[in-house]
Formats: structure tokens, C-alpha cells, sequence
DNA sequence: GTACGTCGACCTCTGGGGAT
DNA sequence: ATCCCCAGAGGTCGACGTAC
């Protein structure tokens, strides 16, 4: 009983400390936002001409020779002497994009959940990945989430086992655990849960996380192969589930759309 | 070079929900 | 009841990176 109260105060403070990151990370997608904006005015008062895409915080980051994300110059039949070039999003998502899109995706779900009507749900993931300084259309938004559970449950039905640290697919665990807390979810949610403000809700949500870690160490491997969706105690979580975090359905990832 | 894993992109199909 | 729209699932193909 200590130990979970501990366990929820360390929760409490890491969502403190994770709220006071974002604030950071706003305040520096700000002024990512001013200091393009002035550098597209002095670059199009000095090449009128040119085609910028209204990608401004991408293009700040490549002029910092940043890693993420990645852009580069595309080459096109109309630009080919690269005079006149746009700059395309980098087709592959890096890890720091992937983690925002499942935790925008995570946040927006439940709050349409709540709200009833789905609005224009990707639109909004969208323009939060923007504010996080990541240039993704609501379509590509749309695609990535869907390739990635995809593949997601794909390798799990395959019953494939990676190896915690794989380079691939570093999304699996939040994957994880938001399947794991959706099914988690529709089980509490004929008792609790709607109706509750987020941190109310996530505050049942840890104590079913807590009471579930409790009655998996009591119970025994016998569920080889349960379906990802449907069980969250599916087979090859059980050697890193103590390292879960909730972060899909976590309200303390500040990522809530003012 | 080849096999394999991973991923992006595009497509089709299906089911749910609203409008008529 | 029917139509339409949308989200999601699933399939497929090709590109890319890596291990062998």
C-alpha cells in the first residue's frame, strides 16, 4: 500500500516535470515561429522568386543543422538546375515524431471519446505536431498511425520477440501500452472513467495499472497467444512491463489542444 | 549480392453514423 | 430505406537499411 502511494507520488511529479518540458518546448516552437518568419521576410525580400513551402519550422531546422526533422532538398523536372527548389518533408519519421504523433493520437481519442462528435481529429493532430516544430499533414498524420499499428500487429501476431533495445521500432512499448490501456479502459469504463476529468481518469488508470501488475505477478504465463487488441497481457510483455509508462492516455503529457 | 526487416504510400473494403 | 462520408483495417508494392 506504501509502496503505491509511493509509486503514484513519483507518477504525480514525473507528470509535473513532463508538463513543465512542454511549456519549454512551446515557448521554443514560438520562437522557432518568430525567427522564421522574419528570416522568410529578409529571404523573399532577397529572392523573390523562390518557392518556400510553409514549412518555416523545418526550414529553421535544417539552417541549424538539426537532426529532426529531416529535411532535404527534392530536385523536380520544373527545378532541376535547383535554382527553384521546395523542401518535402523527409519521408521517414524519426523517433521524436513517432512519440508525439502516438501521444497527440493518444490524447485527442480521449478527448473525442468524451466529447462525442470526432471533429477533424487528424487535422488537429496535425497542427499539434506543428506546434511541436513537426510539418506533417493531417493525411500523413493519418497514414503513419495507420502503417504503424499495422506493422504493430502484425510483428505481433507473427509472435516475433525483439529485443528491448532493437533500433527498429522504438514505438513498440508506447504502442503497447496504449493498446494495453484502451482494452483497460473499455473494461473500467461500465463503472468509471467517463465522466471523470483526465487526471481523474488517470488517476484510475494507474490504480488498474497498479492492480494489474499485481494480479499478472500472481498469475501465471499462460496466454501464448492472445490477440494484441483484445488481451493486455499478451505474451513477450511480461519481461518488460515494469518498464511501461502510461503515456498513451496520459493526460500529464500536456499535449492537449488549448 | 542477397535476404530480410522496416516503413511509406496507395488502394480497396467495411462498418458506423448522419442526411435525405 | 437509401445514400454519402469518414475512419479504420487490411493488402500490396517499392524503397531503404542492415546483416550475412
Amino acid at each position: 500500500m506504501a509502496r503505491e502511494e509511493a509509486w503514484k507520488m513519483q507518477e504525480l511529479d514525473r507528470i509535473k516535470t513532463e508538463r513543465e518540458l512542454l511549456a519549454q518546448e512551446r515557448s521554443i516552437a514560438a520562437a522557432k515561429d518568430a525567427a522564421v518568419l522574419s528570416f522568410l521576410q529578409k529571404f523573399s525580400e532577397q529572392a523573390g522568386s523562390v518557392q518556400i513551402s510553409n514549412n518555416p519550422i523545418n526550414l529553421v531546422q535544417v539552417a541549424e543543422n538539426q537532426t529532426v526533422p529531416v529535411e532535404k532538398p527534392v530536385k523536380t523536372p520544373e527545378n532541376s538546375s535547383m535554382d527553384n527548389f521546395v523542401y518535402m518533408s523527409s519521408s521517414r519519421w524519426p523517433k521524436e515524431e513517432i512519440e508525439a504523433l502516438i501521444r497527440l493520437r493518444s490524447n485527442l481519442d480521449m478527448q473525442y471519446q468524451e466529447n462525442g462528435p470526432k471533429g477533424p481529429l487528424w487535422e488537429e493532430i496535425s497542427a499539434g505536431m506543428k506546434r511541436l516544430g513537426f510539418d506533417r499533414s493531417a493525411k500523413r498524420c493519418k497514414e503513419k498511425w495507420e502503417n504503424m499499428n499495422k506493422y504493430f500487429k502484425r510483428v505481433k501476431e507473427n509472435n516475433k520477440r525483439r529485443a528491448e533495445d532493437s533500433k527498429t521500432c522504438p514505438y513498440f512499448h508506447l504502442l503497447d501500452a496504449l493498446y494495453k490501456e484502451k482494452t483497460r479502459k473499455v473494461d473500467n469504463s461500465v463503472n468509471i472513467g467517463y465522466g471523470l476529468k483526465p487526471e481523474e481518469l488517470l488517476m484510475h488508470m494507474m490504480d488498474g495499472q497498479g492492480e494489474q501488475e499485481r494480479a499478472d505477478q500472481a498469475t501465471t504465463e499462460n496466454d501464448e497467444n492472445e490477440n494484441v487488441g483484445q488481451n493486455q497481457d499478451d505474451d513477450g510483455e511480461k519481461e518488460d512491463e515494469d518498464n511501461y509508462r502510461i503515456v498513451g492516455n496520459d493526460p500529464s503529457s500536456g499535449i492537449i489542444m488549448e
